[in-house]
DNA sequence: GCGCTGGACTAAACCGGTTTCGTAAACTAG
DNA sequence: CTAGTTTACGAAACCGGTTTAGTCCAGCGC
């Protein structure tokens, strides 16, 4: 391995300034330049990162903190975060955290063990505060998708409300009047913003939300499949059911086939998010979709700008598109 | 932030002490040990990372390379690797390929950048010898699941061709006799392995494989739509196909549905990998499941041990099973 | 009482960059 | 021709650990 001495050395410089030459810091005569880059290629230089590392207290780095990295909604942001990170010359370090609080916050130490020079959350469990006072301290964070009341770190989510109201209202334009509503934890902002835009679509056209008919617990297959259950055994079973993600709504979608029910038939679906694989289901998923790649992208450029002092915005908020396939029915 | 000289200060010993004992390299009279103890837990001292990194030349921290690590494969077999590398004390740092040849070369850098301390690497497209030369020369890299011809580095794969070879054999014994196989490039490990246990497995029955019933192109749904319609238009038309990945197999069914067809009764579909929404599609999707939680931690534990200079296997092969769900039909 | 052994601990070099402060030489202005 | 300003570059400190090669001293055997 070559060091910055002997290039400077067989350029016939110091080391100061082929180290202030080769990162742009002065402006040298053409002749030194010259040398200095002949000296450079023939000893097929490359600084040592660590080295510069250490003596800057930068890293290029960033770190990724999600739920679980294998859920498709999260490993496709994931891709498009490291896609943008790479474009800047950053590298990108993943962790999952599987909701486990303690882990979250661990992730955080990266920080100030330097692991990282910032750090994207991604969360998907309502924070008791602790997770708030972890993160608040810190300059260096970004929040995506989900909230963490009360930090005061740069955030860029979705238009949650307005995607739920589309996804209602596209229901009730399709003909239905009785809809239900599966969702994630009742704590999470995403949970309540979602409530609120299915609930402004119904109130828009005099239907009071039924409370029976909203069943909030989590984010899961498991809890799609259950909740589906219990609003198919209510007296006046519902036509529709508008679920808070994708997840969510296979769930649904496997129990009502279980059931010898019909996807869009019996019952319509629409689903939040549209993971990479929705238009691959049967009946493929009518669903909302999240601008994952701009979330991204978006998440990693405030990072940037806050890693490098520069003034971010508070809040973003990217909008969502509905995208209709198969899993909605007309109802007259 | 506290450094160690500040703790030896504390303490009332020099760096050194402190360093070899913080680094488990020295034994200590108790009374010694205790002081140092407290001055570490008064000063909240953490060691600077970077400093370590520059002084032992290590990063404990691995990189992935994968093509794409939004493919539900690969973003799974990451959250293995990452999960077995944090438990060792390992950082992931993940890059995506694309598939591109140049960024899998670029990536081979970061080990000379001393950016990572090894790399586990997956490929999924044939090598012209370019990648083999720049992996050649290495001693802390470890193939997954694919293979790159020629290279003498250590490799995790499965059981391909049993794993074909199994598939098929479960759609002859449900009474098929006309299969057809789709499968990925050509000159891939897999796909030659996987090409080969389905012809083993027609000629143990003594049916000599069609030429023209087989077809390789790439792991794509693309490419299983467009072989499935090449496969239905032909004279006689088989009545069941193995695809040599799940994600041709959806191309497949999504094809076959919009033919106005019906998997399994006009066609039986098997698939390969058992990536995780296989059981969601419908019908539920019979394939071949890859071990991926074994896959990703055995080559963490690979790499660990050839980073650690361990004596390590060159080849590791994983046993693969067949997943019946409903996309087989039985035919007398 | 002497040499030897081993335990406890440290000075100083080292990893390989970056950066501050400064100086000598060349150039400009008056 | 001199004083002042640039230009071109370098010496040395610094980032904060790890590690090697010793030093010093207590205890032991004889």
């Amino acid at each position: 391995m070559t060091t910055i001495s002997q290039v400077a050395r067989e350029a016939g410089y110091s080391p100061a300034t082929v180290s202030r030459y080769l990162n742009n810091r002065i402006e040298l005569p053409a002749s030194t330049a010259l040398r200095i880059d002949a000296a450079v290629a023939r000893l097929g230089y490359r600084p040592n990162l660590l080295a510069r590392r250490l003596s800057t207290g930068r890293t290029e780095t960033i770190g990724l903190v999600a739920p679980e990295i294998s859920n498709p909604f999260f490993a496709e942001l994931a891709a498009m975060i490291e896609d943008e990170a790479e474009r800047h010359g950053y590298s990108v370090l993943m962790s999952s955290t599987r909701g486990v609080r303690e882990r979250e916050i661990t992730s955080l130490r990266r920080l100030e063990d330097r692991h990282v020079d910032g750090l994207i959350m991604m969360t998907n469990q309502p924070d008791d505060g602790t997770l708030a006072r972890n993160i608040d301290s810190r300059s260096n964070v970004v929040l995506v998708d989900e909230d963490v009341p009360g930090v005061a770190v740069p955030r860029v989510f979705v238009e949650n409300e307005y995607g739920a109201y589309h996804a209602t209202r596209h229901l009730i334009e399709s003909g239905h009047a009785q809809i239900a509503h599966i969702g994630g934890p009742r704590d999470l902002m995403s949970v309540r913003e979602r409530l609120g835009g299915y609930r402004r679509a119904l109130r828009e056209i005099r239907i009071e939300p039924v409370p029976s008919r909203v069943l909030l617990g989590s984010y899961s297959r498991e809890f799609g499949a259950a909740a589906i259950d219990e609003i198919l055994a209510s007296a006046k079973a519902p036509t529709a059911v508008f679920c808070g993600s994708d997840i969510i709504a296979i769930g649904v979608m496997q129990r009502v086939r279980e059931l010898g029910l019909k996807v869009p038939d019996d019952i319509s679906v629409v689903g939040f998010d549209d993971v990479p694989f929705a238009d691959m289901l049967a009946p493929a998923l009518t669903t909302v979709r999240q601008p994952i790649e701009a979330l991204g992208r978006k998440a990693f450029r405030v990072l940037h700008a806050l890693v490098n002092g520069q003034e971010t915005v508070a809040e973003e908020r990217l909008p969502v598109t509905l995208v209709e396939r198969q899993s909605v029915a007309r109802r007259s």
